[in-house]
RNA sequence: GCGCCCGUAGCUCAAUCGGAUAGAGCACCGGCCUUCUAAGCCGGCGGUUGCAGGUUCGAUUCCUGCCGGGCGCGCCA
């Protein structure tokens, strides 16, 4: 749709509404006399944005204040010489000068109505739009450690990039879902022989067990089932495997180093087959209540990335060489080094330890590049806030490999915090007791998981109140936005009941009923979800999406309070109708988004 | 000590990336169901936007310095 279409034509967005005002206030600038506005200060941006208040008009301009200091003029003359300028628009209904020097738009009554048009003939399209223009973006998120279920705080990590990849897809990106699979490096053998460990013990071996391997409940079924499959074959007597090692942390020692060595002697003793099969025994598990838990939280990833895949194709030699090629890695200490002091991070990062093992810093390196080189436009890495100081180096490391750091962007997530009726309910990955999002998401629901977890801003702490997500009130934003649209669901089976027929209106003529101010608010709000999706990907903020909604459930249910819908008056039956039926669409569009299902009841 | 995030109504949070009288929900007080779902609506109460400066027509927003809270500063991930 082009801002030239005939004056009769409708306009159904606000972008263009700005577009077309701008041109307007272009031509009244260039028609003012010089000796009111210098030649210099014609260049100026001409800024017009919607209202904030409905005594202000619908839209604003702020032309005359920015120009008054380089016109050395009063504003409001200023103001009043533009306004006297402004060409005739069938649009626009009113001008006025306000405050400081505001010139504020009033559009057409009809204005209003026609926009309601757009979006019954849209449908479930309405709110989308191509300003993306089909390039092709990455939203790697989750990405947690195969070494245990999700607990909240990935729930929040689940739930923000998933809607923010949605809210990318409609806004015209062609987006990429994606989850970075740790299953190397060395959190993967403390995992192997921590099923093994337990594997031993269900065989009736003894020994304490180390402090750092993982002791969490989820092993213990693993354990047996291998014990059920394997039997006593990768048993072995408990002093063999312990003699010889350094003293654990109880005892005084370093538990890394305790860990370590006892990874080392494991190995020697199953085996690298017997070994690996143990290892992939425990994350394939793993892995699979991982993806089965964000399945059922209604989070799909397009690739599941082995980070494994990368050290097998030598895609991180190849990283590693190429830096060492030009100058930006040395070795030291028999580690060696990518000198990331050179692109402003505080000190150099190893990348190969003296034992000869690869950080994860280096696979993430080669990572990003693999990114980029599958012709990704823009990468957008969905981090804990705990993770910040990990940002500069890998930007860095992109960087030194000649990488264009411009489509690199990371968001941080901040801390989830969760209150059980005032009480907090910490969590910790290693104790086992922590909270997993499958609990969480049993006690509460998917819908007011989802929509609690992005109802903040994503660099806000979140409190997540337990009590006040599962409750039926009127206190919980869930149910109110859902029972909007359960409303209008039901004032449609209500008509059906009645024997009442009824299309939504295909015509402008149709919607000139709705007069009420009620109405005329409610509709407004409708015509503004295009930009509140805009928004919302510029600024990565799915939760102006939710503020958005809740603003819009109640504007429906003062309408509903205010006004039948169901009236004997054709006319403004069908108008009405119409308009619930719009709301409908654009509530059921956004919790779609967020991921929210759209009750017929409720 | 250095770096990142945050500080707004009693509580939890917004504020269209510099705009007009800083807004919602909860809590509290008072009204509205013989009418399409009261899981709702209407009204009231509530603020020196942590503090002090600076930038300008205009600051919750940008800059500086303090105060307070969270997180991070490893050959861990």
């Amino acid at each position: 749709m082009s801002i030239r279409r005939k004056s009769t034509d409708r306009v159904n967005c606000a972008a263009l509404m700005i577009e077309r005002i701008q041109k307007l206030l272009a031509a009244a600038l260039a028609a003012l006399p010089a000796d009111l506005v210098p030649p210099e200060a014609r260049g100026i941006a001409i800024e017009v944005e919607r209202t904030r208040d409905a005594a202000h008009g619908d839209f604003a301009a702020n032309l005359a204040m920015r120009l008054a200091r380089p016109a050395r003029q009063n504003p409001r003359r200023l103001a009043q010489a533009l306004v006297a300028a402004l060409p005739a628009d069938p649009f626009i209904s009113r001008v006025e000068i306000a405050g400081a020097g505001f010139i504020n738009f009033f559009l057409a009554p009809g204005t209003h109505q026609g926009q309601l048009l757009g979006i019954l003939a849209q449908g479930a399209t309405f709110g989308r739009s191509d300003s993306g223009s089909g390039r092709r973006l990455m939203v790697e998120f989750v990405s947690a450690n195969p070494t245990g279920p999700l607990h909240v705080g990935h729930g929040r990590h689940a739930a923000y990039g998933a809607t923010l990849a949605n809210i990318f897809e409609a806004v015209g990106y062609e987006v990429a879902r994606e989850y970075y699979i740790n299953d190397a490096g060395r959190q993967m053998e403390i995992l192997a022989v921590s099923l093994w460990l337990r594997y031993l013990q269900v065989c009736g071996e003894r020994f304490d067990f180390p402090a750092n391997a993982y002791r969490g409940d989820y092993i213990a079924p693993v354990a047996a089932r291998l014990h059920a499959r394997a039997g006593e074959s990768l048993r072995h007597p408990a002093a063999d495997i312990f003699s010889g090692l350094p003293p654990d942390e109880p005892q005084g020692g370093d538990k890394d180093q305790y860990i370590d060595e006892l990874v080392v002697r494991a190995r020697a003793l199953l085996g690298e087959r017997r070994y690996g099969e143990i290892r992939d025994l425990v994350l394939n598990d793993i892995l699979d209540d991982i993806r089965d838990d964000l399945a059922g939280f209604g989070v799909r990833f397009d690739r599941w990335f082995s980070e494994r895949s990368l050290a097998e194709d030598g895609s991180i030699d190849r990283a590693l060489e190429k830096l060492r090629a030009s100058g930006h890695a040395y070795v030291k200490d028999g580690a060696l080094w990518f000198r990331s002091t050179d692109y402003g991070d505080e000190k150099d990062r190893v990348m190969v330890r003296e034992n000869g093992i690869k950080t994860y810093f280096a696979s993430d390196i080669a990572y990003v590049i693999n990114k980029l080189e599958r012709g990704f436009d823009h990468l957008v890495y969905v981090w804990g806030a705990d993770h910040h100081g990990y940002i500069t180096r890998l930007r860095a490391g992109l960087a030194a490999l000649g990488g264009d750091t411009d489509r690199f962007e990371v968001r941080l997530v901040q801390f989830v915090t969760l209150y059980r009726g005032g009480e907090k309910a910490q969590m910790s990955t290693r104790s086992g007791e922590f909270i997993t999002l499958r609990e969480l998401r049993r006690e509460v629901g998917n819908d007011a998981a989802r929509l609690f977890y992005v109802m903040r801003s994503n660099d806000q702490h979140l409190d997540f109140d337990l009590e006040l997500a599962k409750s039926r009130s009127n206190d919980n934003p869930v149910y109110y936005i859902q029972y909007a649209h359960a409303r209008v669901a039901s004032v449609l089976r209500q008509l059906k009941d009645r024997g009442i027929a009824f299309q939504p209106a295909t015509a402008a003529a149709q919607l000139v009923p709705l007069k009420e101010p009620q109405e005329l608010e409610l509709i407004k709000r409708l015509a503004q979800f295009p930009e509140i999706i805009s928004t919302c990907a510029v600024q990565r903020a799915p939760h102006a999406l939710v503020h958005y909604l809740r603003d819009l459930a109640n504007d429906f249910h003062t309408c509903y309070s205010a006004h039948q819908f169901i009236v004997p008056d054709d006319a403004l039956r069908v108008a009405r109708l119409s308009l619930a039926v719009a709301t409908q669409h654009v509530i059921r569009n956004g919790l779609a988004l967020l991921g929210v299902s759209a009750p017929e009841t409720m």
